[in-house]
DNA sequence: CTGGCGCTTCCCATAATGGGAAGGTCAAGC
DNA sequence: GCTTGACCTTCCCATTATGGGAAGCGCCAG
């Protein structure tokens, strides 16, 4: 069948299809017209991937994981170790995102919100910050001391 | 100052100040030698930006809230509105992330994760949601070409 | 005057996905 | 046979937020 045949039935769009034979995830063989063709079989591999897609694992570890599959000798405990980092991940990044969302909701909760400027969620961000909440996502550095200046002009 | 020190400063780095300014969040002033230059009050602005990114909001609703801050006859109610969606859209990727983590941490549970290449986790995402090709992951005299799909080749 | 650091702009890369243009292919209908 | 329309091809661009690095200039200390 072709890419768009391929993409119906594995409900992975034509444009990732290529991409991903781009990046060497799959490949696909072409016909006399160089367009691509694939197999039930490749279809299945295109599933594969969406599936570990759905569960949130990043394309490399897709790929290796699609070799694990391909590979009837493989060892279940690499299988089993890359999920549980990718589970480990994802509750960090859940974690994380939840904490964010707590301490929101907490400065929302005193904030009029009416037609008033007064409003403590600003003032928040303007600097009274006491607690690091994004310290398990991305945020990297703490509170430096402020005002020491050092302006060689 | 400079901008290394505003970034010292603030907590952004030199880069992202650029790019801020770069993308209409913040303006700079320049000194004769085309440095940027910025206050204390240029300052405070990055680092109301850096709380804002830290509390995950992404950099559109960051100029927002940083263009109510400014303002002030500012309603405090859209301040409040925007915070409350953005708790929603945390919670909901929260939400989502720990749904993945705990249907994989699931499917590794039945995984024996030693070097046998019998795994449960494989067999899953090889299909045993959508159940129609479930033995290709080791045999080569699957179907190749059916012609059961309307195309046209 | 030179060494070294800081600043400038510009290009590239990441991760995953999509939009769209310009053009080739093919099957069907008239 | 020719048109039509769906499908395919490649190539470029956009997104979001961040960083790396190069080439070149500014500025201060020694």
């Amino acid at each position: 069948m072709n890419i768009g045949n391929a993409a119906r039935a594995s409900g992975i769009s034509a444009k990732m299809i290529r991409h991903y034979e781009a990046i060497g995830l799959i490949s696909a063989g072409r016909g006399a017209n160089q367009y691509r063709v694939y197999s039930q079989a490749d279809v299945a591999e295109l599933r594969f991937i969406r599936h570990a897609r759905d569960l949130g694992f990043p394309l490399q570890d897709v790929k290796r994981l699609l070799d694990l599959w391909r590979n009837r000798a493989r060892a279940s405990g690499e299988v089993k170790r890359l999920a549980l980092d990718h589970v480990a991940a994802l509750e960090a990044k859940a974690k994380s995102l939840s904490a964010m969302a707590e301490s929101l909701r907490h400065l929302a909760q005193h904030c009029h919100g009416d037609d008033r400027p007064d409003c403590p969620i600003l003032e928040e961000l303007a600097g009274a910050f006491s607690s690091q909440v994004a310290s398990l996502g991305d945020s990297e550095n703490a509170t430096k001391e402020t005002g020491k200046e050092g302006c060689h002009g």
